[in-house]
DNA sequence: CTGTCCATCCGTGCCGGCACCCATGTGCGA
DNA sequence: TCGCACATGGGTGCCGGCACGGATGGACAG
């Protein structure tokens, strides 16, 4: 399958959860092709693991994560390393994310659902530069990734800024958008502005739902 | 460490993630005394695996999963099987969920962030039937709670009564009191008053905390 | 039998969420 | 250059969450 005299490809293996990393580490290492020369357990670690090796093929990133989501990691990792292929690994097979990922400049996104050869598959499909559509989300990603393709503009549009997903967070916690202007430094009235804004886009009702979509996208915690 | 001649643990591995449980399973199938014998992506299935073999000796569940979660797994194994062991394994280092853990019926309660040999230690510390501590968790609260057990105590039991329970969830679900109360046919005042006493008795602010306390307990979906 | 817990209900009042309306400045791309 | 998206800010008004006060009846234990 691969050329022998080839070395294995080096990979940078990022997620906060010790258990996930070794057992994902050991799935990887057992293919001759693939090693996992480091780890990280959140985006800062990761973006300094990248600045220090700079040999690394492959960065598989875990999206939700303390401090730095690997959506703002994988942004860091393509700016500062252009050669690194990014492969996004996440919980929920959720289509905004499969977006933002693309957009972060992932070169592949796998849920967590999938067994180990897919994750082995769709690592060699990053390192070979192919886009990896993974069995079973065929269906949902891509066909509403196509509609949206035939019947707008063509570009997968962002859920939410980078302003509102800030804020998304804050009021999904349980903050009042006085706590929340008073921590932004911005009118509690703008706070609102946004959150209207929030909910229109994604089609939620009240702060309640708005929560329970932040912990199925994994931004917070329940 | 263990006697040669006892054959190993057989155990249930639960989890919604298929890399998950493949990690897990290379994990502890690396250590003499501990076998995986079964596995499931969800609650209900687990419950239907323990139906099905009456021989396990430990599930280690995870927390949160679609359909069921892993509190109401535990919840279920413990009324079907009593002799069976239940490690939780959770994203979540919160002591709140050990708390439902317990209530829940495991015997141990382990975060991801832990390393590999720390969830074998715990898997043969609940197959001994003792409480395993993990480091790093040594908090005021845990313990209490193991001063308490020591000392004779029971656990603390859930304060709120079956119609708060039955209240809570439609809050925790978003719905207003209005709509609760015409679903239950009684006063929305009544709604306000039952839902003010679970958040004293549960000291929490508001419906937003109640939603994620229900989240955690897996009373409701997120 | 009396006290306690639970479930049922009511009034008043404050505050924040949320839906509408509106305007301004800035940066970026057609 | 003109428009558009984004972030910023304001006003008004309704409604529901939540805190505080009260009451009643029924079940069950001491």
């Amino acid at each position: 399958m691969t050329s022998p005299v080839r070395p294995p490809a080096r990979i940078l293996l990022v997620d906060d959860h010790a258990l996930v990393r070794r057992g994902v580490r050991l799935i990887l290492d057992a293919e001759p092709d693939l090693e996992v020369v480091a780890e990280a357990g959140d985006g800062a670690e990761a973006v300094a693991a990248a600045r220090r090796d700079d040999g690394l093929d492959l960065a598989v990133l875990d999206i939700a994560m303390p401090r730095m989501t690997g959506l703002q990691a994988a942004r860091e990792l393509a700016r500062l390393r252009p050669g690194l292929r990014v492969l996004m690994l996440t919980m929920y097979d959720n289509e905004e994310y499969f977006f933002e990922a693309l957009r972060a400049g992932a070169n592949g996104y796998v849920p967590k659902s999938v067994a180990d050869r897919d994750l082995v598959e769709a690592c060699r499909a990053a390192l070979r530069d192919e886009p990896f559509i993974y069995p079973g989300a065929e269906t949902a990603l891509i066909r509403s990734y196509l509609d949206r393709v035939r019947s707008g503009a063509g570009l997968p549009e962002r859920p939410v800024t980078e302003r509102e997903e800030e804020i998304l967070k804050l009021v999904a916690e349980g903050h009042t958008s006085r706590e929340i202007g008073d921590l932004l430094f911005i009118s509690p009235k703008t706070v609102e502005r946004h959150r209207a804004n929030i909910l229109q886009k994604l089609g939620l009702r009240d702060r309640l739902e708005l929560t329970r979509y932040a912990i199925r996208a994994g931004l917070i915690e329940p």
